[in-house]
DNA sequence: TGCTTATTTGAATGATCATTCAAGAACTAT
DNA sequence: ATAGTTCTTGAATGATCATTCAAATAAGCA
């Protein structure tokens, strides 16, 4: 027997951020090697493919975006409070200069899900956990009576999903300024109202 | 002297497609070839480069996004019916069979913009210009007071921009039904509102 | 009709890429 | 310590890709 020498999470991070910044298709085997530091032979071995470190770091981003989501929404505060500190917590992403580094999950649905039913499949399923996760906290939100059950859960949760989703697709022409600050605060009204 | 064959415009739509299909990454000259009809040559004839291809089709897909616009927006009808109209449009498209053909302007502008600056700024010049039209509308609906001016032209174009960006990439997840619509008509009134 | 200029054709080129593989290295267990 | 198993190394492989080029073709002009 011999262990494995890299830190998989690591390496998967490296991953992650490499297929943010060039897209699956224009990191090539070489950025990989530069990125995570395994040679060639280790990543197949460790992965079998360039997809599987695809997929593998597919998993790696919705584990650490799960834990982030647990952490914002512990229950401590009014869920209104936290749904705000969710929000800013995107607005500054938005904001940052990487801005390109947005959701790993919605720059591969656009890149390879076409053409890769299982990627997708993945995708769609994680995306739909998020989906879920967020239905919750308004459905919280609602029994907590701090929003009106005039709408239901899940229509806001789509609203506010699409705003999200919109949010990051702006803040690639529009990373200067308050713009995306204003609009996250009027997304959280209409998604509260 | 010698004139070209082919069909200019008929050659960019299909190159258009292609490129919304696969990606501009993943679409070979092969498949270009196959998509144009234009042999290999021809293409670098007249386009230099496939990415000069790519550039072609940008700009005739920001002529044809051109001419839909102002035929709806032509002003026969109160602004808002017009408005309504376009709205209903991006649903349709969203709800069509080939969602992958989204929007070439954003489908470019995640894939290739962050390595080609000049890329970039052509799409975020076009983009700008969308905006501008937006803006010109909504301006529109405020003189003639069909909406009041609490919220300011820009702030609305902002905001509209946001959730029709949002709404497709919501759409690669939920072709089915009609959450479209609904997020669609919710995105309408938090607009006007 | 012939001459010039431009386009079309499609095989050839050279680069890049994902993947493989055989040899070397390190760890565990005996 | 030694055998056995697994990981690492990095050059080799074969495929694919964008691009080039020289020959062939066609259109405008004299």
């Amino acid at each position: 027997m011999r262990i494995a020498e890299f830190d998989r999470e690591k390496v998967l991070r490296s991953a992650m951020t490499s297929f943010m910044d060039k897209g699956y298709g224009k990191t090539s085997m070489q950025d990989l090697k530069r990125a995570t530091g395994l040679h060639p032979g280790s990543i197949y071995c460790a992965f079998e493919n360039k997809r599987g470190l695809l997929l593998a770091a597919l998993g790696q981003y919705r584990e650490d975006r799960n834990t982030e989501f647990t952490g914002i929404f512990s229950g401590q505060r009014p869920v209104l409070v936290e749904l705000k500190a969710y929000l800013d917590n995107i607005v500054l992403e938005c904001q940052s200069c990487d801005v390109s580094r947005s959701c790993l999950l919605t720059k591969a649905l656009n890149e390879v899900a076409e053409q890769d039913e299982e990627v997708r499949g993945i995708i769609t399923l994680y995306l739909a956990n998020w989906q879920q996760a967020i239905t919750q906290v308004l459905q919280n939100a609602i029994d907590q009576k701090e929003i009106t059950s005039d709408r239901n859960a899940d229509v806001r949760a789509h609203y506010l999903m699409m705003g999200i989703y919109g949010l990051r697709t702006f803040a690639h022409t529009h990373p200067e300024g308050n713009t995306i600050k204003q609009l996250a605060e009027q997304l959280y009204e209409d998604v509260c109202r």
